[in-house]
DNA sequence: CCGTTGCATTGACATCCATCGATGTTAGCT
DNA sequence: AGCTAACATCGATGGATGTCAATGCAACGG
């Protein structure tokens, strides 16, 4: 029997980081947190979360720590309240992540 | 005692379907499943995965028919081998999905 | 101080997901 | 037809993940 093609070459690159980030990303209530913060240009109170989701508070907490654990969020206590902002480069880090991904080949 | 701050509105958004795109794309493996398609732009045989991965054959079937349900690849069965492709409009998929999210507050 | 409020953490549970062995299906070869 | 090869599907299993009640902790107000 034939070959089935010429052998294609399969990337080795290590996408654990890149999968990692997106990952943090992939889910609606932390999309949901990430374009509230993106839309606000601004801080925004884990209360505010709290409030408008369907969510329990140790649960939008906990949302809340996975996109800090991923570096895409920092967050700030003044007083009794957090404030959670959107990290500067969150953006660029994902666009990195898929741009490692959506490469075409390289040509010499 | 005061309040924590001008309520901030949480946005509306139905994130359902980018959390689903997301999650799709959320894998070290099917990343570079991914990256091999769009780096060889043109077929690649789901022997050379089952080759060059450390997975068993009906694991990367799974993943690649995750990518299938999703949209991002298509394939083609010519004879016994089946042939993956990177669909068209995959990477604007994603992007699309990733504006959705980070888009800037809309300046009336 | 003491009680309350806002948020984080813990522990438990249910569900989802990645993985693999076994089996099914389709195609080619003799 | 019978055999083999390539890929898909099924069923089972272990680990990861989302959710919440209970608890902990820090900051404020009385």
């Amino acid at each position: 029997m034939q070959r089935c093609c010429p052998p294609a070459k399969v990337v080795e690159t290590d996408f654990e980081p890149a999968a990692g980030l997106l990952k943090a990303i992939a889910d609606p209530y932390r999309l949901t947190m990430l374009a509230t913060l993106a839309t606000a240009e601004d801080e925004v109170c884990v209360c505010d979360f709290t409030d408008a989701l369907p969510l329990n508070q140790p649960t939008v907490s906990h949302h809340l720590r996975i996109l800090r654990e991923a570096g895409l969020v920092t967050c700030d206590r003044r007083g009794t309240w957090v404030y959670y902002q959107l990290a500067a480069d969150a953006r660029a880090r994902v666009d990195h992540a898929l741009a490692l991904v959506f490469r075409k080949k390289v040509h010499a």
